[in-house]
Order: C-alpha cells, then sequence, then structure tokens
DNA sequence: ATCTATCCATAGACAATCTATATATCCGTT
DNA sequence: AACGGATATATAGATTGTCTATGGATAGAT
C-alpha cells in the first residue's frame, strides 16, 4: 500500500509558526489546531513536531516557558518572536513561489 | 547562511510524471522542462533525478528506452504507462488536498 | 585538440518526517 | 482506590528524499 503522507515535507516549521503568530501556544495545542483548521488533512505527529519546536527554539524564532493550560495541566508555552514573525514571512512568500511554480507544471491536464 | 530549497520535497515524481504526460522525454530533457516552465524556479538536480527516476521505474509508473535525441545523442527515453498516468492523479489530488488545507491555516479562517 | 553542453548514473552526506516508546498528570467512571 | 482515556512533553531510531560531489561518455564548435 501506499504510504500517505500527513504532511507535506517543508511546510512544518511556516505552519507552526502561522500557528503561534495568533497566540502563544504549548505543542499538543500547535498540533490540534494545525489538525483542526487543515479540517484533518493535516496531521503532526509528535516525533515531527517536537523536534521542530526544538530546531525553531535554537534559531531564535520562538520561546518557551513553562505554565498551566486552562484545565490546569503543566504545559510549554511557545511565543513568536519578531525573527519568528520575520522567518514566517520569508517562508510563506519562499512557498508561495513554490507553489505558484508547480502550478505552471501542473497545468494544462486540468486546467481546463 | 539560510539554505534555499531547489524543490518542495515529496512534489519531484509528481512533477515528473506530469512532464511525461506530454509525451515521452530523457532524463535531461525532463529536467530542462521543469526548469523552463517553472521559470527557473524549479531546479531538479541529477542526484535527485535519477533516483527518482529509478523509484517510477520500480513501481512501474514510467518504461524507459533507449534511443537518439534530435540532436544525436544517446539517450534514455522514458513513457508514462497507465499505471503512471493513475498514479499521477492521486498525486495530484492529494497534492492540492493538502495544498488547499495549507492555505486554511496560513489564511486563518476557520471553517465554522 | 580542447572546450562546452549534453546525457547517464551512483555514492555518500544531510535533513526532515514517522514509528515507537517512555514518562507524567488530570479527570471521570467503576 | 483503581482504572482508562485524554492531555502533555520528549527522545531514539528507522526511513525517505533531496543535495553535493563525482565519474564517465559523446557531439559539435573553436
Amino acid at each position: 500500500m501506499t504510504k500517505r503522507a500527513e504532511l507535506l515535507p517543508g511546510t512544518l516549521d511556516m505552519l507552526i509558526l502561522r500557528t503561534l503568530e495568533r497566540g502563544p501556544l504549548h505543542g499538543y495545542g500547535i498540533a490540534l489546531s494545525i489538525r483542526r483548521i487543515s479540517e484533518d488533512v493535516l496531521t503532526v505527529e509528535e516525533g515531527s513536531l517536537y523536534p521542530a519546536l526544538q530546531r525553531s527554539l535554537l534559531e531564535g524564532w520562538v520561546k518557551a516557558e513553562w505554565g498551566k493550560t486552562e484545565t490546569n495541566r503543566r504545559a510549554r508555552f511557545y511565543t513568536l518572536t519578531p525573527e519568528g514573525h520575520r522567518q514566517l514571512g520569508v517562508e510563506m512568500s519562499e512557498f508561495e513561489q513554490m507553489i505558484a511554480a508547480i502550478g505552471r507544471v501542473l497545468a494544462g491536464s486540468q486546467a481546463g
């Protein structure tokens, strides 16, 4: 059976940063948010999420602090930094350029 | 320096199959075609291209035979099989579904 | 004859994702 | 009080895909 990817590789950091642009959130909440807004198309596995958050911390795109959720659970809240905001802009514009280019290659059989 | 990807990972097979849907072509020609149609945004490196073609051969999505180019050069021409055509349809529809989902996350409009 | 562009192909490095696992807590149910 | 399910973080290891680097071959132009 063909294994269906849960995520388009190379887009996870962008999705996380965009999610955090709406406000600080903990890891689990980020994963839920992406899944819900994507209407269950995009599933972020823990094994992808936490390494990605570590990368973003190292890059200075997010900062983290421990806190409590609304339901009184211990969780680590991530906040977008100004660098992260800038990075998101870069990634979104590169992504859109690529999608447009892919669209040009794909166009022809279904575009009409 | 930030390393810019030449290609959105996970899309190469689809781009190759779609290129071959227009007619048989050799590897080098596939790379040139993708680069030109994408207006230099997408660059397919040899180290990505040939392994991808080998995968597609093994999967039965393409078949290959040696021939000559218009300029009298020895080249291996790849042709899309019916299986490859079907596979392309699957990959394009999954891709579009993902792009739509990513678009929802990036746009931030919650569907209700 | 030498250079450039065309053409195929592989090995190894590297990065990103997924699978699997471990730990821990809160809360409702039995 | 014990249990299970949902919440929550995190890492190790496997897998996959792409890129870098390299090698070889040939046609045509200088």
